[in-house]
DNA sequence: AAACATAGCTATGTTACAAAGTCTTTCCGT
DNA sequence: ACGGAAAGACTTTGTAACATAGCTATGTTT
């Protein structure tokens, strides 16, 4: 593929590749954030070891949601609408705004997926007859032993994925995603925002 | 929420109370946790909070991910595995594979986008020396040129992104995080493991 | 020198979504 | 009371983000 670039005078083209790259390196990867503490000695490093972090659980954490789905026959995105319907249903009535909203999804993507659980007949979809544009939706019988035979085998796998949390980390942990949802909110909102002005701004 | 657990006075109301809690439990939501530490009240209720809001903070960071890399014209894992790339860097070297690992993909995967990347000139694929079935890869300075140029934005998003959290809750997450990616791979593990003995074992 | 393992590439498929358009029902201002 | 406007759900269509299988080239082991 790429060449060689010039291997041959390894002395002063070197060393003044050094120096452009040192200064380069101070400019090259800049601060992604400026809040001073969530620098460490000027840098933010561990600010970017934190957002790797992220990614990384996330995404062993959404291979165990597979896993868990997959034992039950389900894709993990209907594991997750379904389990959300049962878990929205204690505090009210559920249709496919609600469950979209909660899950920051489209419309029509629920609708399509909770229209494969009714076929499955995990989940009953009617009318609400208070507001007949609404379906409401719950969860029956049968997606409840679903849910029900999954249990056993779940919560081995999450005793010990969340083994090392102490009562007091859950819930700080539990009370710092409650923060971050509602700044990250903020920031979705403020991204949006920025993107509409250039849009339509200046050039 | 929870009242006292005085076991003192455990009257006979408080004992049915757990009889019908168990019963009501078993045929509904059995729980999907065991750890007594991350149980309330006998159910696991929080732990399921937790787990929806990591879901949550998950989709909106992501979605801000993805704002990122629109601003500068590539897609959110283009922008992912550009950044992949430049701060494996800092380590040692990086090829396919040590990007693949590292985001938990397929390495066919890491090919196309890197190819992808490289006819942009935003990374170059060298053919490693010592190994030459192995790729190094290197963020370009036309790359760099990208990332600095984002930077201000993203650090102003990231500001309030991570607005809420203090040094301390910073370092505490950041420590949780690295503890639960390892028992998260354990608990991988484990699946896979369950899996294959139901394949194999008895019907 | 087999035999096997590893790294990467290509081609093909699958899945998890979103955007746009349509239909029906409800709300709201006059 | 009525004529939009808006909201909720559905259908269609498209796309981004992946995985899998099969291949080649290189490296490693025996």
């Amino acid at each position: 593929m790429s060449r060689n670039k010039n291997k041959m005078e390894r002395t002063l083209a070197a060393k003044r590749s050094d120096a452009i790259k040192s200064v380069v390196a101070k400019e090259s990867i800049p601060l992604t954030i400026s809040r001073p503490e969530l620098l460490n000695n000027g840098t933010d490093r561990d600010f970017r070891r934190l957002v790797h972090n992220i990614f990384a659980f996330m995404a062993r954490h959404e291979t165990i949601r597979d896993g868990h789905a997959r034992q039950i026959g389900l894709a993990g995105i209907e594991y997750t609408i379904l389990i959300s319907i049962g878990h929205l249903g204690l505090d009210g009535d559920v249709n496919v705004k609600t469950v979209a909203d909660h899950l920051h999804m489209s419309g029509a993507f629920v609708t399509t997926v909770t229209s494969k659980l009714q076929a499955m007949g995990l989940i009953e979809k009617t009318q609400d007859s208070a507001d007949r544009r609404r379906i409401a939706l719950a969860v029956t019988d049968k997606g409840k032993a679903l849910l029900r035979q999954l249990a056993p085998y779940q919560s081995e796998i999450n005793d010990v994925e969340f083994a090392p949390l102490s009562k007091e980390q859950f819930h700080a942990l539990l009370k710092i995603l409650e923060d971050l949802i509602a700044s990250s909110d903020k920031a979705v909102a403020l991204q949006q925002y920025k993107s509409t002005i250039k849009e339509h701004g200046a050039a």
